[in-house]
DNA sequence: CTCCCCCATGTAACCGTTTCCACTATCGCG
DNA sequence: CGCGATAGTGGAAACGGTTACATGGGGGAG
């Protein structure tokens, strides 16, 4: 609403309060065109000294703070970045935005989240009302056939593909490596003498559960151990599917010797409906996870899992996203995948192994 | 950077994708002027619906987007929210943020996200910064004195304030009801026969931990149970504090039979900790957690605990929020406090109180 | 038939910055 | 001493919307 004339206090007082001091106030006390306080302000042009110390004092008396709009508009530039994520757990959920958050605050940029986003179509969407609000998006997106997600997005904006396993031409891409971290899993469990290893998947068309899928089939594979694909069971990484795979599991016959879960909490929904069911972990069925949670070492026995840096990813997103920006989005495109490391800890039957 | 001339393009081509296409381009090839597509796609005054399709027409055909920057430049609404949060655990912040997003999202909302203050001092300056970015902010402090915090506190944007559990006049507050929660769980243990019930706190100056460590003192003073204070353990929301509060606790003479702990992280932990030396939960030592995070009923024994609807209070946030700033922050002021639930699994030993 | 009101639309001021360009004073150099 | 470069500053256009006010035309009331 315009229309309010602009105020024209000249004295030391304060500010109405009800209207905010523009930079047009700070020129008039500090006896300067606001050319040059915009000037002292952003460091920019040749400014005396004196006139520098002048403009500051006056801004701080003052209170100024620039409106960003305003700024914006003229810069066209928001000092804010985006983050698209998918409807996903809570560790991985709050790590990623915090790796994130803590990286872009360090160099002066925002944040502006916009969370359970499924299919191509909602981040599209989202991406739109996003348009004009941030300088770069983040996108993790669980689908795994990103190429079609990113064919009909926007080229403009600088983007960073997260975790999506997609080999587009064109768009930053971050990676987790999964398909060598279950392969590496299940390799061990292969060496811990287990041979009928199950797996909980995790939902469909979820691209780390079809990586960490890839990687068990090929460990499998490479070991020479014929594949049983009724081992595969559904799942979608929340705890209760992990539960009822173990359930199920118990019904097959002969019975499986070791239970891989597609991610860490369904690993613990397992190991809850096994032990209900009177079998030992890891003497009986060893199982392990993925990811790494907080939790995963104080569950019992102690799970074992595939150790996942995502607050790590999170904060180089955030900067392979400012250099595209300072780029204007003319820079070598990124292509980088994240080394897991195997965390053995008790449930996977080391111990037991010895003995065997 | 202005000084380049607005570009003249008339024809149906698509705009050179170098400069984004204005609501006067819309103007001029709809035959209307500015005022009156403004005034279409805001559905503000009057307009021949005629005139609604023509405009309507032209804006999708140059894939019109409002310049966000421009807009809230002239209307003072950013039509984002921000969140400040504390430094906090996984499952928490997540269910906040998620509870917060859908809300603001399905009124038109995005929202703006700062994480780890810790500090009044710091919530202040994450608030300085996003001045003239949001249109209202909600914040949550871990602090317990959030009189102090909120005093420097600029007025003038609407604020909510999530479990500060502060008194504070002018500015809306929702808390949850740790106090009454600590209260029926320590009341619940009481019941089941516990005498000597330990509890590890939050940390130090946490408003939610302090209110839990008075609802659980409380109820053993209206139980008439002579209160000893070596049995309140220090620990810090995080397994491991849990799991050492446990060892302590092991080393107690007589030893606890039960054990609160102000969260579940920390239970897990403790949980942890006595099954290592050889102690039964809940036979010998109960163990009993607070916030029902998703894996508490999948870990053995499943534990009981106090449950807390986060994503309900992050979407309460956002309605108060809007109404505030419906109502130019001249509304009456909130006050809610969100009631809890007694969560009864195994590790309270229900089972076992009626062998006794 | 006249008057008045309201509907539909246009014109232009305004939001608060940044930055181009113009201008002056000073200085180094031949 | 003349001349070009440069430091320091100011004026004003431009960014892209919203909206107060002006304008014109049509219809109902008297």
């Amino acid at each position: 609403m315009p229309r309010v004339r602009n105020h024209p206090f000249a004295g030391p007082l304060t500010p109405p309060s009800s209207m905010a001091v523009t930079i047009r106030d700070v020129a008039r006390a500090s006896g300067f065109s606001v050319a040059t306080v915009s000037r002292v302000l952003n460091g920019s042009g040749p400014v005396k000294p004196e006139t520098v110390r002048k403009v500051r004092d006056a801004a701080t008396r003052l209170r100024f703070t620039p409106n960003v709009a305003a700024r914006s508009l003229s810069t066209s530039r928001t000092h804010t970045l985006g983050v698209l994520l998918p409807d996903l757990h809570g560790e991985f959920f709050s790590e990623v935005i915090r790796g994130i958050d803590q990286t872009a605050q360090s160099h002066g940029y925002h944040v502006l989240v916009s969370s359970s986003h499924n299919s191509p179509a909602e981040i599209a969407a989202a991406l739109a009302t996003m348009r004009g609000r941030v300088d770069g998006v983040a996108i993790m997106s669980p689908v795994s056939n990103a190429e079609a997600l990113v064919a009909d997005l926007p080229r403009s904006i600088p983007l960073v593909l997260l975790n999506c396993s997609a080999d587009v031409a064109g768009v930053d891409t971050l990676d987790i490596d999964n398909h060598g971290g279950a392969y590496a899993m299940t390799r061990h469990l292969l060496t811990l003498g287990r041979r009928r290893i199950a797996f909980v998947r995790g939902p469909k068309g979820n691209a780390d559960g079809e990586a960490r899928l890839g990687g068990y089939r090929a460990a499998l594979e490479d070991a020479g151990v014929v594949h049983d694909r009724t081992l595969e069971l559904d799942g979608d990484f929340q705890e209760l599917s992990g539960y009822h795979a173990a359930k199920h599991l118990l019904s097959m016959s002969p019975r499986p010797d070791a239970l891989f879960a597609a991610n860490d909490s369904m690993a613990i929904g397992a190991i809850s409906a096994l032990r209900e069911a009177g079998v030992r972990v890891p003497e009986d069925v060893a199982v392990v996870g993925f990811d790494d949670i907080p939790i995963a070492r104080y569950i019992l026995p102690a799970l074992s899992t595939v150790r996942v840096d995502i607050a790590k990813l999170g904060a180089r997103a955030v900067k392979v996203l400012l250099h595209a920006v300072g780029h204007r989005n003319e820079h070598t495109r990124v292509r980088e995948t994240f080394a897991t490391e195997l965390v053995v800890r008790a449930s996977c039957g080391v111990e037991q192994a010895v003995g065997r």
